[in-house]
DNA sequence: CTGTTAGCGCCTTCAG
DNA sequence: CTGAAGGCGCTAACAG
């Protein structure tokens, strides 16, 4: 219960002008003499300058509203890390707001946000829709979007239909023909939509008669569990899982019935979670490095900020992890196998 | 890029005073004419009162300062995700810190917070220290500890004591004389100290001749996947992993050595992850509600706000899942299993 | 180099 | 019920 001690407080107590307290706090004009006395005046108080005041008068708030769709997430947690280890340096703090999943509690999030003045908003979306780019015109907070892209906004996410076509590429060069996208609902254009479609085209492209069916699931192990005998009923030579976690649940569904992986059946993930190396078999999948997508979010919105800004649409590197859930059909033998050692 | 609007544009703009659209805005003593007037010119203008302005006087920011080890990790995930249930409904918005598992860090986060200035702060600690006691006791802004306990600090946590102790006691009621506890350096009180010694007491309790072992591994699947052929090497009946995490990576290692769990030996954890429940076998392990003690943490904090303090430690209830990995040794068979079942 | 003078945008007595 | 006046704590010209 500290007494509320002000610039003024200081002053006095150092014997100088309120000013030269604050130039003592911020540029540094002064004699070597008052620095002395204000340096000791303010030891002494204890005193700490008022950020709102501050702010006030700065127009600079060194907060960054950040907006998620939840907190309970792996990739949400790297991206977030990826945040961090750009703004903390600068002196940037993270104002958190959460959707919930829901559009319009994110569009919320963004516009309560603009009100308060934070420097820059990154929001982790799960959909765009026409009044985001409104908000963005609107308002003159610098604003990018992470997770999905979107024509004219400044959008920074993983490549997702690539990493479907580089999936469905490789799986037709191990001599697979009949697949089973697990994957989620269209509302999530990313996942739902660029993903499979990249997927699609990758795998059945060229004179081959490739086939792909698509069965619907959630996000979580369970729901993928739920919907394993359905994807079987399509007999597929191989699995693919749209998050790695589909694809866990797919592997613990086959293993109750001993159905052996990858000698029977094949299965893919997309993520590159750490888990997919430590089950077995460990799971073929790509790595997406959200928490460098995290890093390059924020170093945009420092460059807008910075009034570099530059509307672009900007997709990450892509690393394809062969491990041991894929059969390589086509010379008969399991495709080469990586267990705990891909973790490093 | 919008002009910025100021409280005194609507005033004119409507035609009365500042003091007006102040009322307005805040308690209401207004005729329903004016009212009326405020509330077009409001509309028209697209006023945001300025969120610095208002904190200026007012005193109260709505802001929570939020200070966490780390960010991608799925306990911390929950914890916010708590935090989030209860701050949000209130208008309260959290402001993150990161510590980089650093207590010099976490130290400074917490001094930092509160110099700007938000009405209360949540620390997710790595460890307890005398400083922690003095930013506490020097500010006037509350705070509450998660994560850790301490005496004469409002502490809110799971029971690690009594987590490692029921541990014990079920595998020694097992039959299990010779257990391995794989856990974390001593550093950290709560996970490296008390649920160990928890365990240690509650499997070694009685009479009986049971002898626990202690190997040294880091949080992560691989520290805990290159310390396998140690925790092996002192033949235990059962291995205890100090986190699900670590059991994971042990299991992991047993699998490539074709050593059947829960047959050849017994494997459990503590955290009650998800991931926990797909592999095979699935894992015994306690749950913790890292959501709940975000949710209890949050309250608290609100009551502290609301002047109802009560410098007291509360703990978590406990839920023990029993799933696959351990082997009943006194009657001779596997335990009741559980696979994803247990996840609903 | 330093003190004085003005506000930043809003809220809050205080007379009316 | 309403307007005028006075700050909240700090910074930023402005003359010295």
């Amino acid at each position: 219960m500290e007494e509320k001690v002000t610039i003024t407080d200081v002053a006095k107590l150092a014997g100088v002008s309120k000013s030269t307290v604050s130039r003592y706090l911020n540029n540094g004009y002064i004699s070597l003499e008052k620095q002395e006395r204000v340096r000791a005046a303010i030891a002494e108080t204890g005193f700490k300058s008022n950020f709102f005041a501050k702010r006030l008068k700065t127009k600079e708030s060194k907060l960054i509203g950040i907006v998620l769709p939840r907190m309970d997430s792996v990739s949400v947690g790297k991206l977030l890390s990826g945040f961090a280890r750009i703004f903390e340096p600068l002196g940037y703090q993270g104002l958190l707001l959460v959707s919930n999943l829901e559009v319009e509690k994110e569009l919320q999030n963004i516009e309560s946000l603009q009100q308060q003045g934070v420097d820059g908003i990154i929001v982790d979306s799960v959909g765009i829709t026409e009044r985001h780019r409104e908000l963005a015109k609107t308002s003159g907070v610098p604003l990018v979007i992470t997770g999905q892209s979107a024509e004219g906004l400044a959008c920074i996410k993983i490549d997702d239909y690539g990493a479907g076509h580089m999936m469905g590429a490789y799986l037709r060069g191990q001599g697979h023909t009949r697949a089973v996208f697990a994957g989620v609902t269209e509302t999530d254009t990313a996942v739902g939509v660029e993903r499979r479609k990249g997927f699609l085209e990758g795998f059945t492209e060229g004179e081959t008669e490739a086939t792909v069916d698509f069965v619907q699931t959630g996000f979580d192990f369970l729901s993928a569990y739920n919907k394993a005998a359905d994807i079987l009923a399509c007999r597929p030579t191989v699995i693919v899982g749209a998050t790695d976690n589909i694809s866990l649940g797919i592997l613990r569904y086959l293993h109750e019935r001993g159905i052996k992986v990858p000698q029977e059946i094949s299965v893919t993930g997309f993520g590159g979670y750490d888990v997919g190396a430590v089950v077995y078999p460990a799971l073929t999948t790509i790595f997406f490095d959200y928490e460098l997508v995290g890093m390059k979010a924020a170093r945009f919105l420092l460059d807008k900020l910075a009034g570099k800004a530059k509307h672009e649409k900007l997709e990450m590197p892509l690393l394809f992890v062969e491990r041991e859930s894929v059969r390589n059909l086509a010379i008969g033998q399991d495709s080469e196998k990586l267990g705990l050692q891909s973790l490093v």
